[in-house]
DNA sequence: GTCTATAGGCAGATAGAC
DNA sequence: GTCTATCTGCCTATAGAC
């Protein structure tokens, strides 16, 4: 039971069972909060005692932490891979809205921005790491404004930090307000409101039709 | 200890040992989510024991639902007060993001949008009061956003309604966003990037210096 | 790695005296 | 209205057998 999938995905440092504690454990964050869910949850959803979980992940706080690592580092590999895949900036902007479509559309919140509402309450490892994320989704996000202003595929009016940081908040409050509703439309009604100002204007007022558009309608 | 403050506020259903509950029950909801406090810590903070908290408020849940309500009656109340004083809508805008402010400087998440992330494990009377919550408030700003394009002070593209989500969902995420930095700068330089394509525009692209702006730059 | 057993504490909630 | 005392259950975490 150990020696088997070893080769399946390269790296793995935790082992398989710390990788369905794990994956467990991300969907209990994301849909009732670290505050809302206990290893005991964990235990029976996965078939195993609440013991077993300690040898795994000696303490609560640690798991959070490896929770947060884990999401944050797949989340810039899929930004990695929008920079590989998406040529222009403004369906890479698409795609990394469809991130966070995605996420919603499995009913749940993301990891980051529900940690973010219990903020002062985690501990201190998990904080830093929260902070990592946003920051570096920032980052990725500014770069790819300001290659949309420069390429001409996108309408970038105000410093990119500034505008990345409002869409990223912009997503995250979009699936906020929407998770009482439980509806994907309500979600991608304002995301496409977030995206539409940054689309490339042909003319004065009106927003051309961009590969953009396409997307945000249909995440 | 009993007959003294009761003309001081009027209308007063709750005791003042309810009220009491209620304020600290509502600080704490907003800074660590409702399943982040217990009635403990309400408890030890009023200095009363645990048993006199369920006279007031016989089930958790019961707590909860009064906090919810107290919270949507005075919100909905300051939206009167706006419209009361405030003259144009691009002003009354730029004090309903004011509201938010304000909420974020005393460094609390609004009591919804916490609720909101928790909103899957909370009693089923609670949930309907949160959507209730937000959807007064479309409902409000939906009326200032047509009222603003009507008189001219706001440049409204798209369904009010659908322009009231988006805003709504803005604010909310640009709390949620910035309660990691607990910096009031991040959360504003959202807020006025949300308000900003609303400005009614003298002529083709840029924004026009208007009331809205100056309130959300200061908010 | 997983188990049983258990510690020690805190959760929400109730009974009944004052 | 507030108290003491208490219940039951769940929480995180540990010891030690297998």
């Amino acid at each position: 039971m150990a020696t088997r999938t070893e080769a399946e995905s390269g790296r793995r440092p935790p082992g398989e069972t710390a990788t369905r504690i794990l994956d467990i454990a991300e969907e209990l964050v994301q849909v009732r909060g670290f505050n809302g869910f206990s290893y005991a949850d964990v235990a029976r959803r996965l078939k195993i005692t609440n013991a077993s979980l300690h040898y795994h992940f000696h303490a609560k706080a640690d798991l959070g932490s490896a929770l947060v690592e884990r999401y944050r580092r797949r989340f810039i590999e899929s930004l990695g891979a929008i920079d590989h895949e998406a040529g222009r900036a403004d369906a890479r902007l698409a795609a990394y809205v469809r991130l966070y479509a995605d996420v919603f559309r499995s009913q749940r919140m993301c990891l980051c921005g529900m940690l973010a509402a219990e903020y002062q309450t985690l501990p201190a490892g998990m904080q830093e790491l929260i902070v990592d994320f946003f920051d570096e989704n920032e980052s990725w996000l500014a770069r790819v404004l300001e290659e949309g202003a420069s390429e001409g595929s996108l309408a970038l009016d105000g410093p990119p930090r500034e505008r990345a940081r409002a869409l990223i908040g912009g997503l995250e409050g979009a699936m906020l307000v929407a998770r009482p509703y439980d509806d994907v439309e309500r979600f991608s009604a304002i995301a496409s409101q977030l995206t539409s100002g940054l689309a490339a204007r042909a003319d004065g007022s009106g927003a051309a039709a961009t590969a953009m558009d396409e997307f945000s309608r249909r995440a």
